[in-house]
Formats: structure tokens, sequence, C-alpha cells
DNA sequence: CTTGGTGCAAAACTTTTGCACGGAG
DNA sequence: CTCCGTGCAAAAGTTTTGCACCAAG
């Protein structure tokens, strides 16, 4: 897809008013990727003291409509939000929470094995992968050898 | 994993008591899969009407805690618990709402990549594979030729 | 001018938490 | 008898909405 610029043009050629408001959102996605609705405001609030997060949250809508940004659900805390660029997903420790942006390849054969066995057109787009990073994997089992045995289970693995 | 009656077992075995409640939303669950905190609460509630909804997500929190359940954020909405099973998916159609579960297996490729490549442990437990049915891909093409060259986006594809 | 976009305030919706009482073990 | 689990109520966190005014086209 885009940059600001060629985002805002879209925006124009579609009807809808080029504000401000909205360049400013945009601005900051782009700058700020994978942000909150709350950190855009912040961050727009830094240039334009003015803006209602309402308005950001419009914005962001108004945007994932017309796919210039993507959005994504990371299942606690508010969405996140991202310029759309070429498909991607993201590798997200549990662990250090680290997001990895990961090339949208390795999920073509899975989106052709559903299309054709099921007729099934997935979207797969710009998908959070959870999971353990290497890092924080290698930390993981030490500690698991260290209390080994222990197992009851309440104080539960990383969920 | 298991039936409601191995569940409550565990539940035992761990040291959590036994309650009516903790009874009444597991087997709400086991009956109803892919219920919402409201639904299993509306359906416990027509047996015992006191319970409070606050029990539920409490409840449901132990028994994801303890592997017993399986939370899925479906982006919009509330979560959705299911009794644990073996490990599989569902695709969720974006037309009709329909969700259809899918075999884990697709996944192991993907799984496999990502562990050898980059390290990393992916969990992709228990995905909601968004995107058009068969049935759903048909009608959306033919009420696109239909409408061929209006365009104006507007209306707005599915979201 | 006209209508779409904004700010403001309030509401909606899902989930969590504090507290005191009652029942399971 | 002890303390875990519950009901109740209130709060917290995110997102949406109604309304009057303002500004983009």
């Amino acid at each position: 897809m885009a940059g600001t610029k060629q985002a805002l043009e879209s925006l124009k050629e579609v009807g809808y008013r080029l504000t401000p408001q909205r360049m400013l959102v945009l601005s900051a996605i782009q700058e700020g990727g994978h942000l909150s609705a709350e950190e855009v405001y912040g961050r727009v609030k830094e240039e334009y003291a003015f803006i209602d997060i309402a308005t950001v949250y419009r914005t962001l809508a108004l945007l994932k409509r017309l796919r210039l940004v993507t959005e994504t659900e990371l299942g606690d805390g508010p969405a996140r939000y991202e310029l759309s660029t070429e498909p991607h997903h993201h590798l997200v420790c549990r662990g250090c929470g680290e997001t990895t942006p990961l090339n949208d390849d390795l999920f073509a054969p899975l989106r052709l094995t559903l299309r054709e066995r099921l007729g099934f057109e997935a979207e797969l787009e710009h998908l959070p992968v959870f999971g353990i990073c290497s890092r924080c994997g290698a930390q993981g089992r030490r500690a698991e050898r260290r209390r080994a045995g222990v197992a009851t289970e309440r104080a539960g693995t990383a969920q």
C-alpha cells in the first residue's frame, strides 16, 4: 500500500474531507506503528491539543474501512493500529512482549488449502501469532529445571 | 482433555472447591460450545437464578487457567469460551457468521517452520480464521456484479 | 452554502475488583 | 472452624453515540 501522502490521496479520491485531525492521526500511525487509539491520541495531542479521542476512534474506524490502516486485537488491552503495507503478520512473545514482523509467505499454503478444500477465502491478514521467542524459551526452560517437580498449577503458566 | 466430569475431577484434584456454580458453568459450556460469558450466564441462570455474572467471569478465568476451557477473542464483542478438546481452530465467516471447526494439522508446517527458522514456539491454539465461506463468497460475487462500476466505497466491504 | 467532521459529554459494553456473608471441606 | 467462593455493587477500561457548532469543499 502506501505512506501517509498516498493515504491522504485515497481519502480525498473517495470523497472524504481532508482535515488536520485526519492528517495528524495518519502521520502518528505512520511514525508510531502498532499504536493503540490512546497512544495515537497522545501523539496527536502534542501537535494539536484540542483533538478528542472520539475523533481518533472515528478516524481509525474510517481508515480501517478504507483499508489504509490495519487493526489488530491483541486479546487483552486495546486494539492496535498500523499503516497498511504489504501483507505481513507479527510474532508476539508472551514472555517479553516483543513483536517481530513475519512475512506473509508462510501463510500462503494454508490459504491455498482452505480455498481448494473448503472454498473458504481466508483473510489471515495481519495476524498476531502468540508464542515464546527463542530468548524467553531458553530462560523458561532454565527456570523450569530449577523448580522441577513442584507442579501444582496454582502458579499457572503464562496464559 | 475431557468432558465435564473429568473437568470437575481436575478441579478437585488441584484443590479447588466443587461448587454448584462451577458445575453449572462447566456444563453450560459443554452443552453450548463457543459461548460468551453473558451467554453462559444466561444458561446457568435458567437453573440457578441467583448466580452473578462476576462469578461466571471468575469461574471462566479459573477454568482457563487450568486449561479446561479455551478463550477466543473474536475481535469485536465479548470473548467466547469452549471446553478444551484436542487442538483445533475455527473458520469464521464474515458474511454469515458461521463458525466451522478446523483441524490443527493444517498449522503443523507453519509451527515447524517458525520453530526451525526462528526458534519461536508458536502457540497457534484455537485460532479464529476469518474469511468468507463458499456460500457467502458466491453471493458476494453476484452482488458485486450487480453494482459493478459504482465503487465509492462508502458502503464498505464487510469489515 | 451545505453537509460532513469535530469536540464534548454521556452512555454502552465487557470485564475486574472490594467487601462482607455464607457454605464447602 | 476456617477460609474459599459467592453475590452485590461499584469501578475500570475501551469504544461508541447524540448533539450542537464549525469548517472543508
